[in-house]
DNA sequence: TTCCTACCCAAGCGCTAGCTTGGTAGCGTA
DNA sequence: TACGCTACCAAGCTAGCGCTTGGGTAGGAA
């Protein structure tokens, strides 16, 4: 998935992992293309040239940032989906396992968010759009077993309801704060229980 | 709301206003930041320099599209709320509009989405925090209502459901085609029927 | 004819971006 | 003692940024 490595560079190191979570904050926090070397120097108590010891472009930086989060997503969806429960509790755990990871990888899924028009344009970062590609048949899937196994609604577009659920979900990073008065899981209960019985009070 | 006007550039011309639409595009596409005075000069067919006859900064193009933006949709929150329906009914328009604006608005709704971050910290955009609070306080006041009338469920946190409905509703900026095949009504209705009714088959 | 205004060009200024280059201090190995 | 490797510094390159300045032109009013 990720680039070709093998060069000095592209073995890791730790003094390379801890680099790259510092200029994932400063992604975050200030978009990537706002962020400059100098800001990584700075944070990382050295002169912007000597990043380029531990690699050959900011763009890297991000790269291995990106990569790495979404193998890991992919890893845990996967392993949800091929549990083989009702597709209602697959669904629950999507949602949940999503949140968890954003207490977690909060200024990766941010950078994701508000970077991703700009990746668009990037032939380094095609892989984004076949991780989203999977992403979606995962979750989709999900959605169409569950009407199958008349669970969940059948007059609901499955692409639409997709759409809906990951945007919910997902947006939620600019908010979430780890320290926040609700933790992950409670949030993830409470946007299920709205996203499986809706706002409207039943008699 | 907006910045001072009456010097020579503040009044409203066609010129300004097409250039305004012209720079709402690239900035929409490529990211306020990214999007340079020379992209602009070139998409409107003069060299750049020639923008500072009607603009005196690139951050005033950006202002100007906002804040007539947020002056539009203020005045139709406020017509929705001021017609004294339930809540229900309020809230359902509440989500028309906002998605009828999104076709109409696309540009400057993306820009605002994608550069909050970066606005936060510019005391000329400060006005867009006072917006916020508005919006905010005309979708809790009508999601209290709801629950008070008996006709939203009661055992949900009204700050985070108001940021699910904030976030799913206006997220799906980022994939909404005009020309695509649901219109905004439709894409309304869809998304009001998740919300209300959610996505579980009653039986 | 003269003047004003709106609009634009041509050229370039000061600044900062990502990145490069040559060198060096410290440490383990033989 | 010499060597090699890792991690870094010091200095500066080129490209491109937002913006400025001085000047030019077309069209209408006086």
């Amino acid at each position: 998935m990720s680039p070709k490595q093998g060069t000095k560079q592209g073995r890791t190191s730790e003094r390379r992992e801890a680099l790259v979570q510092i200029a994932a904050e400063l992604f975050a926090d200030q978009g990537y293309r706002a962020t400059t070397v100098r800001h990584i120097g700075d944070a990382a108590g050295v002169l912007s040239g000597s990043l380029y010891h531990h690699f050959d472009s900011k763009e890297t930086i991000l790269d291995e940032l990106l990569s790495s989060y979404l193998g890991d997503l992919l890893d845990t969806y996967r392993a949800v989906v091929a549990d083989g429960t009702t597709p209602t509790r697959a669904l629950g755990e999507l949602v949940r396992v999503s949140f968890r990871s954003m207490s977690e990888h909060r200024a990766a899924i941010t950078v994701l968010q508000n970077e991703r028009g700009y990746l668009r344009g990037l032939p380094r970062f095609d892989y984004l759009t076949e991780v989203e590609a999977e992403v979606r048949r995962i979750w989709i899937t999900v959605l169409r077993d569950g009407v199958a196994a008349g669970e969940f609604r059948a007059d609901l577009d499955p692409l639409v309801t997709y759409r809906f659920l990951r945007d919910s979900v997902w947006v939620a990073v600019r908010w979430f704060r780890r320290d926040g008065s609700l933790s992950a899981d409670q949030l993830a209960e409470h946007y299920l229980s709205l996203i499986f019985d809706g706002l409207t009070q039943r008699v």
